[in-house]
Parts: structure tokens; sequence; C-alpha cells
DNA sequence: CTAGGACCTAGACCGGGGTCTAGGTCAACT
DNA sequence: AGTTGACCTAGACCCCGGTCTAGGTCCTAG
């Protein structure tokens, strides 16, 4: 199955300007394949790769780094415990940046629990305005 | 305690550039006090502000939201509840994004554990070249 | 024939969040 | 008196990840 931009855009959720540039900026595993009018084909192939690439996104992993692991997948097999490192590298990342989020829940938590508290007993008492704690 | 803008760096593990910029547009529940010859002069409370500013950034407020909040901080205690919400609603937003993370780290460990299996059992089986999977 | 729609390229622009520079002030040491 | 070091302001600059524009091509339907 071949698709025109368009309807991979619609498939991805991507916009045609994002794959577009994801293109230029090597980010493909290889350039996309053109029709006879120089129009972008791309393979089911295409799309699943793309369909990686915003899981990638959506945790994280900056545009260089994609670049660098297609670039990989463009050398062939012999390159897959690079990939694999890469891949694990990023996961450990995004484990730390879940680690990062909790925590960071965790303050807010407290606080949403302390002015919950505060408004629910009515504004009444009224302990925190500027200078003593936000 | 009072501490010069080199010593809140420290402290907070910004920049002095960045507590001026935060200083500037707005970030800081008033203007900061200055001594005689108009330097910066924080306050304990100050910096208690900015490390809840360094959580709300780490966890992803913009900083136009963390202004509105300074800015509720600022119009004092008949706020709260408004505060409430907001804390509330970026919590959510945390949320939000932990469980997306979640399942962007499945979609990765389902790759690692392939190329896993793949390079552990040599690079011998070569299933995976370009048009295959990534 | 012409209009519409989908696509093309190259390159400008944008928003977020800083970071850095130039040029200056001030206080303290030597 | 001179130098050092911390600080000041205003404004330029940077990176990232897109997004949008201008101007053009091509195909298809009316």
């Amino acid at each position: 199955m071949e698709l025109g931009i368009g309807q991979v855009a619609e498939r991805t959720g991507m916009s045609v300007h994002a794959l577009r540039l994801y293109e230029r900026e090597g980010l493909m595993t290889g350039p996309v394949r053109r029709d006879a009018g120089g129009r972008r084909v791309y393979t089911e192939w295409d799309v699943e790769w793309l369909h990686y690439c915003t899981k990638f996104r959506a945790s994280g992993m900056p545009l260089a780094k994609i670049r660098k692991f297609a670039d990989l997948v463009r050398r062939g097999p012999e390159t897959e415990a690079e990939r694999l490192e890469l891949l694990r590298e990023h996961q450990e990342q995004v484990v730390a940046r879940i680690a990062e989020l909790n925590e960071c829940l965790e303050v807010i938590a407290s606080k949403v629990r302390v002015y919950g508290e505060h408004v629910a007993r009515g504004s009444a008492a009224e302990l925190w305005s500027h200078p003593a704690a936000p």
C-alpha cells in the first residue's frame, strides 16, 4: 500500500509540513520514493517508521537522536547492537524522566493538599498571604 | 537571611541570567528588593518560591502559567481557590504526561526486547534490514 | 479551456526558554 | 590610584521543533 503525503499525515497525526521536514532532516531511513511527478510515495514501512518516530518524539527524544537511529537503520543489519544501545539509553532517560515527574508530583500534590484544606476550611483562616509560603 | 543573586543561583541551580529573567518576566511574587546600590536582595521566601518554580518548570509548567500563579499570590489570600485550581490543573497534566511516557515506554521496551533477543542470538539471523521493520 | 485540489521547493517566521554581550556601576583590596 | 569581582541594564542571539508562505507543477473534473 502506497500513500500520498496527505494520507500519511492523517494516519500519523503529523502535518504534511512536518513530514517534509523529517525527510529533509534525514529522519527517514532513506529518501522517500517519488512518483513520476516528483510527489512523495510512502510505503507501509515508512508509515510504521513514522509511528515509531512519533513515540520517540512524544517521549522526548530529540530529532538529532532519531536521525542517528535512522542512519543506523540505513546502514544495515550490522548496526543492530548500536541501535539497541541507543534505544536502551533513551529508555533509561524516559524512566528517569518519569521518576523526575513523580518527584515533582509529590511537591505539587502537597501544595494542592495544603491549599485544598485551607480553601475548604473557608478562606477564614488566612495563613498565607505574601511573605509566608507559596 | 538575605542573599545576593549569585548565592541564590548556587542554591537553586538556576543561572543568574535566568534569575533576572524571572524577575523581568513577572514570575516572582513581586519585584525583588534592592540594596542601596540597586543590587537584588533575595529573601528566604524568594528562594523558597524559586524552589517551587523549578519544580513547576521541571514538570513542564510553562513560564506563562507560573506568571499567572505568581500574580494570584501577589493579589493576596482571596485568590487561594484559584491557585488551587491552577495547581490541580497542572497536577492533572503531569499525571497525563506520566501516563503518556509510560505508553511510549512500552513501545520502546518492546523494541528493546526484540533487538535484544536478536543481537543476543548473534547477528547471524538477519531478519531486519531495511524494508522490514525499524 | 479552466478551475480546483493536492502536491512540490526554498526559505522565512514563530514561540519557548533561556544565554550571552556590551557597556557601566559599585565596593573592597593592594 | 588601580584592579578585581560581583553586580546592573538593555538588548541581541541561540536552539529546537515546527509552521507557514510564495511561487510553481501536475492531474482531474466540468
